[in-house]
DNA sequence: CAGAAGTATTTGTCATGACAAATATATTTA
DNA sequence: TAAATATATTTGTCATGACAAATACTTCTG
């Protein structure tokens, strides 16, 4: 054995982590494939960020790259484009000039809810045939993950 | 309302993709932390090709993208650095000569194992607090959803 | 057996993810 | 109030993900 120190092994056959990243990951391609399909010159990741402007306009680049559990960093680019698209506007805020606040254009607005059709369409064929007691241990527990791993990143 | 078709609002806060989605970033993200607080030159992605190689040698970039749920394109460049990283070795097949075999080094396999290790201990810090009966519905659910996501994408 | 069709891999391009560093503005503090 | 700190955003770099196109072999078929 060329390991000496005690061997905790994985098995990505029976671990749940892996089959969480590879389910995102398929789910994700799923979502894409119904986007392009229907020519939505959109991604599933500006989406998320169309969803939650929809649901409370005004929020700035920080706000949204924590609720969208995103890097800063890469969230600006994100709404570079989606200003770029039309999809979104960047306003200066007037007392601190740090700020941009962001707002959804209403050409944004019918994406979105567009998009929302299609999310749902996604949300169906990926949870085919799962009973909702079992949806409803995924989410508390997936919940559970998050707060985990929020905390041992803190 | 700006849309007058039927409104199948997405929420994501009870929506399992949702959560699934957010719990593969935050685990991806407590690993790759693991990883580099421990100057492991190596990234989850790349560790995924290290697990399959030592399980079965002799794999190529195709059986590996499959295994993966990885784009054949991002296969080979992903190999590509592992090669050079010293980690495996592409052996150019002798009846085929399109195909690469590759194999895992003799320093792919010691770090192979160091990473067993560390995806363990991501494995205990994200899954805290989930009793094993949630476990194996999540599981048993995710499995489900992968198999839906591929029937639909082939 | 030559050309067509299929297969394995690679390359190019654009979006995203992690992370360090830079920039601009605000706030705190000596 | 000037200097140090903190905050919001941007830019740069490298790895990955999706997808089209190119390359190099193999296999099939007329």
């Amino acid at each position: 054995m060329t390991n000496t120190s005690a061997m905790n092994k994985v098995n990505l056959e029976t671990s749940v982590n892996h089959h969480i990243a590879i389910s995102a990951i398929m789910i994700k391609r799923v979502f894409f494939k119904i986007l392009s399909r229907n020519k939505l010159n959109i991604t599933p990741e500006q989406w998320n960020v169309l969803y939650h402007l929809s649901e409370s306009d005004g929020l700035t680049a920080g706000e949204l790259s924590e609720l969208t559990y995103k890097d800063l960093a890469n969230m600006s680019r994100m709404t570079q484009k989606l200003e770029i698209a039309g999809l979104i506007e960047k306003k200066r805020d007037d007392t601190d000039k740090r700020i941009f606040k962001l707002f959804i254009t209403e050409k944004g607005k019918v994406l979105n809810n567009r998009l929302h059709e299609y999310a749902f369409e996604s949300t169906n064929i990926s949870l085919e045939g799962i009973d909702e007691a079992s949806k409803k241990i995924m989410v508390k527990s997936l919940k559970q993950v998050i707060l985990n791993t929020e905390k041992f990143l803190k």
